[in-house]
DNA sequence: AAGTGGTCTAGACCACACG
DNA sequence: GTGTGGTCTAGACCACTTC
């Protein structure tokens, strides 16, 4: 008779973890709440300080949670920005249905800081997609009401947009896309591939993102009329401040 | 005078992490290469044990690096598969340009296990969406090359499809698609939203993920030509196996 | 000043993998 | 059997936040 197999309980950090995991999703805890903290859960346990501590990077890493140095650890809020592939499509009327998650829908204004504008030798991957090494590359990064949610680096081949205002910080009006069109290389076709990963430490840094905050990575090639790439975009979003749109028809 | 701020040296732990992550990204260490375990570290650092552990932690969170328990710490693989939105676009001339990132083009053959069907009562999100409280729910789990990559729960207006192949598991030639045509309701426009975040514990079960994994949650909704909505479907991706393609015009 | 999270040490026992 | 990662204890000092 083959034995039953029995359920290995779980390790304490990670009952602990369930708890509070299940008081975030229930709304028993809300957004910006304070968790118990090291102290609360030691005495309440009667375990270790780094037991206690395992618990609550569970949730940390999770991203339900984000420690705040000194004063405790808080329920994570989420917000994000709808951002739309195809504007277009988004505007027909079968676009116009209810949207699955919620998001603010009020275009709140974005500012952008940390420019640079630099000629460079592109690597491989673009370099084979522009069908060129030598390229312009925009580097931007974008906050709403204060908090950095994306970074943004454009590749344009330098054959180009040489001696163009895609060169020059100010590219006047209409932006890059305007300028390629004075070029008679005005974008029309755009693919965008997207993946998510961990952020590397330069990208937490620059984007402030706490523990256990995935980000989005969205490479986009936009194309002429006639198919020629003008334009590589790699964007890395925080994946808690976004939600991607993409309407299509077929 | 303003004292220049001196950086402060990073933690012990932090410098190791950086010199392994150093070691991954650039190549030195390969895909499937086993990491210094604890006892190494220890004994290389002069640090103890929970030091050593908190190091390799880091790039477990990161998803880097994959703990085999009894075994060691190996450096992690990322080989996506490619997920096409509009197929009809991505067909075209255009868009056939060099992708950014490599993936398994050859449509490798998926499994589907875990099939459920049942009535049920939708949540408010699906109901506002479908117009409808009662659904019929589909659930999937896909597997390539035996490992499970996504989870899938379609939903259905409970009064369109009852009596219908879709509430059976074997849906006939085309599948459910096929059989809302059947109905005149053949889905033709589709409005993907997609985020990614960490995953639930069950997902974590489900998707069998190694920690430091996102994964990527779309929620697709398909219209009629009329514009009527026929299917809520919320795919949860692997996002260490998949890279999202998005092709659109103007 | 008191409380909080951040880092670190020096032990311990366990289950599991591999040779 | 030996080494590995997984869990846990019982201390310590620090920097930071809050009162």
């Amino acid at each position: 008779m083959q034995q039953s197999p029995v359920p290995p309980e779980p390790p304490i950090y990670r009952r602990i973890a369930d708890g509070l995991r299940e008081a975030i999703l229930s709304g028993e805890l809300r957004d910006g709440d304070r968790l118990p903290g090291e102290n609360a859960l030691m005495a309440q346990y009667g375990i270790a300080r780094a037991t206690a501590r395992q618990a609550l990077s569970v949730l940390i890493n999770e991203g339900l949670a984000v420690p705040k140095r000194g004063s405790g650890v808080y329920v994570r809020q989420f917000r994000p920005i709808r951002r739309h592939g195809s504007r277009r499509l988004s505007r027909e009327q079968w676009g116009r249905g209810q949207a699955i998650w919620e998001s603010d829908t009020r275009g709140r204004p974005y500012t952008v800081d940390d420019v640079t504008i630099d000629r460079e030798i592109a690597e491989d991957a673009v370099a084979r997609v522009l069908n060129s090494r030598e390229v312009w590359v925009r580097r931007r990064r974008y906050s709403v009401d204060g908090r950095p949610v994306q970074l943004s680096v454009s590749h344009f081949p330098a054959a180009l947009v040489e001696n163009t205002a895609i060169t020059r910080h100010d590219t006047g009006p209409g932006g890059v896309y305007a300028r390629l069109g004075d070029l008679g290389h005005t974008p029309v076709h755009f693919s965008e591939e997207v993946r998510a990963r961990m952020p590397h430490p330069h990208e937490t840094v620059q984007l402030d993102l706490p523990a256990g905050t995935p980000v989005i990575v969205i490479g986009r090639v936009a194309y002429t009329e006639g198919g020629v790439p003008v334009e590589v975009n790699e964007m890395i979003l925080d994946a808690a401040s976004y939600v991607l749109q993409y309407d299509f028809d077929s």
